[in-house]
DNA sequence: ATAGGGTTAG
């Protein structure tokens, strides 16, 4: 028993045809029931056609078998517009029944041109590709449409060549190729990024008089902006008389594909002139543009116009906003987007995860991660990248490990920008070897991935390295942009090698390639690290002369070369800058101000600052504590950190690290105790090598080595230099000299790529008097080819404070800072002297 | 015919 009644219908049918022959008034009857049947005939097939364009298949069905229970023969165009009723919903089962009746119908259905034809549509349509494939090869004749059928589904699932391939043998065959397979034609060139057949294709377009149809001069705006040709684009959009919606979003389109975002913002602008309604597409092109450019009135603009448009909150519109939202830093309102949104896909969360990462909230974006789990939402290599750039972000290995064994697990670790992210994150923290190792393990590299390493090296100060990898580069074929520029100027710098830097800095210009803000503040902070302040300052004018504005990050590091060269005179200078130009004093700007104020020495100038400030964030008085430490005033120090609590602001580690060292420069033992046990019980920090350094150093100061020692012991890693140069430095006049060559040997042994422990080391030396071996470590740090830093001290003189500055020419001279401090000690009677170590 | 996401430098 089949389904659709077929040996019933046929016996009803036999029946009606015997009873008409019989009747007396047959030719008569026989003429009206064929007019009827005309008629009925062709209102059933508008009613089906109809039925099946508003999606009620499953009724256009129901109405068909009830024909063919009247025995009424069911012709190719009912069956057709039944097959496109499927196409339109996709509806893959249903029309394999339906193929299923036709060929029970018989050859005359089956081998029908039309229907033949809509069966290749239909299957394209459904990407059934090997049975559209099929049935096309055996087609007696293959026409325009299934062709374009073909051709469009070859498109759909990739393999753009071959569609391309289809194209040429449908010209070669005879066909016209209509404006219905130029779009297809178009949009292959455009994936594949073939300009040339592209471009073959307009010319022919226009030869053939298809210029003027919108579907093929979109197709054209299309295909120029994916292969990156936005002019072209753009001539080709001028000249389109009646622009529809889709020209106007594909032009909006390619631009904010292309990077072009002040043109896509302009074409918006001009289309809402033209009085066109904004689609979904519009508005996320616009809201990208306007995420890209931080332009946060034209984002909320278009947020609004989405509302008041009556846009759904799709999927596609939803995330736009959670990206324009996360890019501006409106965490918040990302989130409420986020809220509102009823269906939400990877994409979504992925967005959300990336937007906190971009925002320094790692928690937040991990957190979402495990609710992503907990939603059993499949991480994608997008979301491990967030991940990844979360836990370089947070210098996170333990997290970075986790991250990279899941990409491995999954096979994520292929695609590029993740393992751009694995290598960024093992360099971060401080495992070059493994980013090195994971750098040669990838096959395909793309230019942000040399990117990472090369500013790995950099940051290293490995400028031979950075180098290196800076010419293979290019021997590979990949020419450098001006990010890779930037990381060999900042590789040379970071191993002091001023002049090379230099020398690279005008060969990039001299090969067209313009510096940036980076490449001018890495310069600018650079010399200033190398003790080339006044040069770092004239570096600073010739930006400025070359029409560079300033940023936020690059006062900062204006400031922070004040800084390092104790230059109160320089400091001042950018203070009235910024008081000029009315730059915006955000924290971070304004705690460089308060701690430049006070690392040169103007203690009182420095809490002028930070008592203009209302609205007291941590890092303003972590600064100012700081400040205090440095200039030993421990007791202004504590009483802020009173004042800190009191207004409820709980105090970080690096808090506790300011007031620790205040309490250790005073040598004040039972706060300095006290204050740990609070940091450790009371505010669950784990206390770090810095900590214990500063508890070691309050002991130590107050001669009570042995529970210094014993601190040490007791401690949950191994001790640093800094820890020991405490020690020594505390120990410098203990009688035990057993005990002083013990510390040094530990010293000796620890690990000896890292420059802190070289400086300390010279420190310690420096402070047990034994300016020899200080001065040979700090050339053995340099052969070594370790970043040098030159430290400046303040001392109290009276009333007064000093600042003394260890640049190369006294280092050599005096043999460190520290032998200076100490012939002043006795010529000058400092009353205190506090060395810096930046 | 047009549509949203990730990785690099101070």
């Amino acid at each position: 028993m089949d389904g659709f009644g077929w040996a019933s219908r046929a016996s009803l049918f036999k029946a009606d045809t015997r009873k008409l022959q019989n009747s007396p008034t047959h030719a008569a009857k026989l003429n009206e029931s064929a007019r009827n049947f005309q008629i009925s005939y062709k209102s059933y097939l508008t009613r089906i056609s109809s039925l099946c364009k508003e999606g009620d298949l499953r009724a256009a069905v129901d109405l068909v078998s009830n024909l063919e229970l009247q025995g009424i023969t069911i012709g190719p165009d009912v069956y057709g517009e039944l097959l496109q009723g499927c196409v339109y919903e996709r509806a893959l089962s249903l029309g394999q029944q339906i193929h299923g009746r036709i060929l029970k119908n018989g050859e005359f259905i089956a081998k029908n041109e039309y229907i033949e034809t809509k069966l290749v549509i239909f299957y394209s349509k459904c990407d059934e590709s090997e049975i559209a494939n099929r049935l096309f090869r055996k087609l007696r004749v293959q026409n325009e449409f299934s062709w374009a059928a073909i051709m469009g589904l070859k498109c759909r699932i990739g393999f753009n060549e071959e569609a391309l391939l289809c194209f040429c043998e449908m010209h070669e065959n005879g066909l016209f190729l209509d404006n219905f397979v130029i779009p297809i034609a178009l949009k292959a060139s455009g994936s594949l990024q073939w300009i040339g057949f592209g471009k073959a294709i307009h010319g022919y377009a226009v030869k053939m008089g298809l210029g003027g149809c919108i579907f093929v001069a979109s197709s054209l705006l299309d295909m120029y902006g994916k292969c990156g040709v936005c002019g072209d684009a753009k001539k080709v959009f001028d000249k389109i008389p009646e622009k529809n919606i889709v020209a106007w979003n594909s032009m909006i389109v390619d631009f904010t594909h292309n990077g072009l975002y002040e043109e896509a913002i302009e074409t918006f602008y001009d289309m809402r002139v033209e009085g066109v309604e904004p689609t979904q597409v519009t508005l996320s092109s616009f809201l990208s543009a306007s995420a890209n450019l931080s332009l946060i009135n034209e984002g909320k603009q278009g947020h609004a116009l989405a509302v008041l448009s009556g846009l759904e909150l799709t999927n596609i519109l939803g995330s736009s906003l959670i990206n324009f939202y996360s890019k501006i830093g409106l965490v918040e309102d990302a989130e409420l987007v986020f809220g509102e949104m009823l269906e939400k896909d990877v994409v979504t969360w992925n967005l959300l995860v990336s937007g906190y990462v971009h925002n320094g909230l790692v928690d937040r974006a991990l957190g979402l991660c495990r609710v992503m789990q907990s939603e059993n939402l499949r991480f994608d290599s997008v979301t491990l990248a967030s991940i990844m750039a979360a836990a370089a972000d947070s210098r996170n290995l333990k997290l970075g490990k986790e991250g990279h064994s899941f990409c491995v697990r999954n096979n994520l670790e292929s695609d590029v920008a993740v393992a751009s992210s694995i290598v960024d994150t093992y360099a971060k923290c401080g495992k070059l070897e493994c980013a090195r190792r994971v750098f040669h393990l990838t096959i395909k590299r793309d230019l942000i991935m040399w990117n990472t390493l090369l500013a790995a090296y950099a940051e290293q100060g490995w400028s031979g390295e950075t180098l290196k990898l800076f010419y293979q580069m290019q021997l590979e074929g990949l020419p450098p942009n001006l990010i890779s520029w930037n990381s060999v100027i900042l590789g040379l710098l970071n191993k002091g090698e001023v002049s090379k830097a230099k020398d690279i800095f005008l060969e990039m210009q001299s090969l067209g390639v313009c510096p940036n803000l980076v490449t001018w503040t890495t310069l600018i902070s650079g010399l200033a690290q190398n003790g080339l302040g006044d040069e770092a300052f004239l570096t600073f004018q010739s930006m400025q002369e070359a029409g560079i504005k300033p940023n936020s990050l690059s006062i900062n590091s204006l400031l922070s070369a004040c800084t390092t060269m104790a230059s109160l005179r320089h400091g001042r200078a950018i203070h009235g800058y910024i008081t000029r130009r009315e730059l915006s004093l955000s924290t971070p700007v304004l705690c460089s101000l308060v701690n430049m104020y006070a690392k040169c020495g103007s203690i009182n100038q420095a809490k002028r600052i930070f008592d203009m400030i209302l609205k007291k964030e941590l890092p303003i008085y972590n600064a100012m504590i700081s400040g205090y430490a440095l200039h030993g005033q421990a007791v202004e120090a504590l009483s802020l950190f009173r004042r800190l609590k009191e207004e409820c602001i709980k105090p970080d580690e690096i808090t506790f690290t300011c007031i620790l060292s205040a309490c250790s420069h005073a040598g004040l033992v039972t706060e300095g105790l006290e204050l740990f046990i609070d940091m450790v019980s009371n505010h669950k920090i784990v206390a770090q090598a810095e900590h214990y350094g500063c508890l070691v150093s309050i002991l130590s100061r107050c001669h009570n080595l042995d529970e210094a020692l014993r601190l040490i012991l007791a401690m949950p890693f191994e001790p640093d230099a800094f820890i020991f140069g405490s020690l020594l430095a505390a120990c410098r006049e203990h009688p035990d000299v057993e005990l002083k060559e013990r510390l040094f040997e530990r010293l000796l042994k620890l690990e000896p790529d890292n420059s802190g422990n070289y400086v300390a080391l010279s420190n310690a030396y420096s402070a047990a008097g034994m300016w020899d071996e200080a001065s040979k470590v700090r050339d053995l740090m340099k052969e070594r080819g370790l970043k040098k830093t030159p430290g400046h001290s303040l001392i109290q003189i009276g009333n007064e404070t000093h600042v003394f500055f260890a640049g190369d020419k006294s280092h050599s001279k005096t043999k460190g800072i520290y032998k200076m401090l100490a012939l002043l000690r006795i010529e000058m009677q400092v009353t205190r002297c506090i060395p810096v170590i930046s």
